[in-house]
DNA sequence: AATTCCCCCAACCGCGAATAG
DNA sequence: GCTATTCGCGGTTGGGGGAAT
């Protein structure tokens, strides 16, 4: 037997308030409270609403105090600390931000803040940016302690995986390959101990993204990009800074349905991004799809460099997610497309210098300084 | 100018938790 | 302890409206 209905369906009025509605549902409450009863309100106020309606009403838009319009840079950041750490707990959320409703924050989230923070995975798989010479990787870890939001992460406890170790990687990064071209970051399931399978949920499948590339990250510290997802193609300066074209540097340009976002990067780094040349030129240097594997062990140096977690989504050191990152971005962003972020010459060292003269350079390579 | 597409967000739905009787 | 009822939450939907064609 199903469960009773709260309201008669039939007599309720739903879809959008009428201002008269607002206006008796505010008198009434401003005058009694909500007598602890929303399903008995509407009947005393003299609506045609069921209760559930009524409170929703006044909960997310009625209710004083509420803010409207446009979240800050410091809420966006909350928001996405508050979710690596908890998920999607939109009401424990929105109790760390006064006069937001859960439902604004979730409606913000989904259609706004999560295109606006991807973590990598689409650009790795399809952004030209990604092809570019990486050091090998390096031989699996160690299992690594879990960061701390793992242990306190209903959403990732409940992995039941973890409860003895970590979660392994989707097979591919076991592979001691030197091209990232063929990994799914946002793996519809992952191995677990056991050997068997386990499905993920998309936001579970997020969050896992999130965690993988905080052990494996697969550009240097600092990455961060800021996308339209698998949506609409980018372009510069939209209005909501979800995303922004890196026009060139160098002697080529990116193109712009290729390119998802904007990459907050380290200085004094630099990486080759060739596109259009991919059959020729030096394969070390200007193949778009490396396809030798290698076996040069990393030095301690470099697996650092790879394994050192700083600014990325996922937390670890007691440093906050995007502790220094939405600055950047920022920066980025109003900065139109050439950030000195982004190509910052001044910092180059002599080293990185030669070494840019020495490179094979095809008319179409992007040089990238981060 | 007309039509289609797409994004945003208010509101709905269903479920589990909490509470009352 | 059991059942019925209500609350609160998170996922989803669909209509309005602006942008693109």
């Amino acid at each position: 037997m199903g469960r009773a209905p709260c309201c008669d369906k039939a007599n309720v009025k739903k879809g959008p308030w009428a201002p008269e509605e607002d206006l008796k549902l505010k008198e009434f409450i401003d005058k009694y409270g909500t007598g602890g009863n929303w399903i008995a309100l509407p009947q005393k106020a003299g609506l045609k609403r069921c209760g559930k309606s009524c409170r929703l009403r006044w909960l997310n838009y009625l209710r004083p105090n509420i803010k409207h319009g446009e979240f800050s840079e410091e809420e966006d950041r909350i928001i996405c600390t508050l979710f690596a750490s908890i998920g999607s707990r939109w009401s424990i959320i929105a109790a760390q931000l006064p006069g937001r409703t859960d439902n604004d924050i979730k409606n913000y989230w989904n259609t706004k803040l999560k295109k606006k923070l991807m973590i990598g995975n689409m650009a790795l798989n399809n952004n030209p940016l990604n092809h570019r010479k990486l050091p090998p990787y390096p031989p699996p870890p160690p299992p690594p302690q879990l960061p701390s939001f793992y242990n306190y992460s209903p959403l990732i406890k409940s992995l039941s995986c973890l409860e003895t170790s970590f979660i392994p990687p989707p097979n591919p990064i076991f592979h001691h390959h030197n091209s990232y071209d063929n990994y799914d970051f946002t793996p519809s399931s992952v191995p677990t101990s056991n050997g068997s399978s386990l499905n993920l949920q998309p936001q579970e499948s997020f969050l896992f993204s999130a965690m993988q590339q905080h052990y494996y990250p697969p550009l240097k510290e600092g990455f961060l990009v800021f996308g339209s997802g698998d949506q609409a193609s980018c372009s510069s300066n939209n209005s909501d800074g979800s995303c922004s074209q890196i026009s060139s540097h160098g002697k080529g340009q990116i193109k712009q349905e290729e390119n998802m976002g904007l990459f907050g990067l380290e200085q004094n780094q630099r990486f080759i991004v060739d596109y259009g040349n991919n059959n020729g030129g030096d394969p070390n240097e200007n193949q778009m799809f490396p396809t030798t594997t290698t076996t040069t062990a990393w030095s301690t140096d470099d697996h650092q460099k790879y394994t050192t977690t700083k600014g990325y989504f996922g937390n670890s050191g007691g440093m906050s997610p995007l502790e220094y990152g939405l600055e950047e971005v920022k920066q980025l962003i109003t900065n139109n497309s050439s950030s000195s972020l982004l190509f910052n010459d001044e910092n180059k060292t002599a080293e990185e210098e030669e070494e840019e003269e020495e490179g094979e350079e095809g008319e179409n390579t992007v040089y990238y300084y981060y």
